[in-house]
DNA sequence: CGGTTTTATTCATCTACATGAATGCGGGGG
DNA sequence: CCCCCGCATTCATGTAGATGAATAAAACCG
């Protein structure tokens, strides 16, 4: 995420706040121009269903963005919730980060191929949420972010997974007793 | 899309390729460094998974671009197939389109507010894989894409919205005997 | 610390959707 | 033009995961 820093750190409006594990940084049905770039600490984006049930589009630690990008880019009051599960460490910058003339067309290009990546992950989760059983998805995500399980209570990752905390319990104890 | 018309009106390694109903653009397990711009018909990308059953990633009619973007950003292998369901005219274009000098600062943000949507909608589809039992996500994608459903098989529909075509198929009759 | 509130686990039951098979139709290619 | 194969539909049965409830352990906080 070097290129993000460089593009960041030269960046005029650019403020860091503090959070507290629990604080709410973006309201359902608020619009708001905003996306976080998280310095450290974690932050997570969900929806709570017309059941009251949560479900977490995305996490992010060290180093990622995390935003509401269906209402950014459409400009409609959004229905994710951002919150902060670790204390964390946050820049809160502008929609239109674009709009500064101090950009390079190496920054484009970075930025650009940063976007590119972000959407092969929604692909790769879109292909497995339409395709794979709960225990291969979990396998997946313990894969791709073995450090995050640490740091996120159970509940969360079956959010993420899209089952319930009760499914992924028998999952995990399944697993364990077939090692 | 005018943006991105634009762009590849001005790329020099731009050609027009047609294709007919069944062909094939790109194969699962291959290396592919290009995305392709639907002038028109409709291609589709998606999985064959280990029990033989089509996932549906995307749809492509006029004016959108399709390609396998894990595979392209990663430099891996893909596993998605592009196979056409429609006769359709496609232009073919490289990975590097932004490689090229001809592009303005404009471009560029045009281009990203593009790439942008295309995660909005990535968002929307994770959200409703997660939360949304399958009768509001026919409900969503048919509102969503009024026009396809004319032109693609009920078993595509089913395989993008993540059920079988006997599921989809009962959801169908029972909307309609409730009108 | 101690009390209350979250969290994880287990179990019994239920439901949305899958699977497999049979039927009829519809449209495209020879 | 006709044949036939793909497609949609229906039904009977199977199953992954949901729901609800009970328990215990762990985290939180005054």
């Amino acid at each position: 995420m070097e290129e993000l820093k460089h593009i960041l750190e030269n960046d005029p409006s650019v403020k860091i706040t503090s959070f507290k594990k629990g604080d709410i940084l973006l309201q359902s049905g608020v619009s708001s121009a905003h996306r976080f770039f998280v310095k450290k600490g974690i932050l997570r984006s969900f929806i709570i269903d017309s059941k009251g049930k949560e479900h977490i589009f995305s996490f992010a630690s060290e180093g990622w963005i995390i935003g509401d990008v269906e209402s950014l880019e459409f400009d409609r009051p959004g229905e994710l919730f951002i919150d902060c599960i670790e204390d964390a460490e946050v820049i809160i910058f502008d929609k239109e980060i674009f709009s500064f003339d101090n950009l390079s067309k190496e920054d484009f290009i970075n930025y650009t191929h940063l976007l590119y990546r972000r959407m092969g992950i929604l692909q790769r989760r879109v292909m497995m949420l339409l395709s794979a059983p709960a225990v291969d998805r979990y396998a997946y995500f313990l894969k791709t972010y073995p450090e995050l399980p640490n740091r996120i209570p159970q509940r969360m990752i079956a959010a993420f997974l899209g089952i319930t905390p009760q499914a992924l319990s028998t999952i995990r104890s399944k697993i364990a007793s077939s090692e």
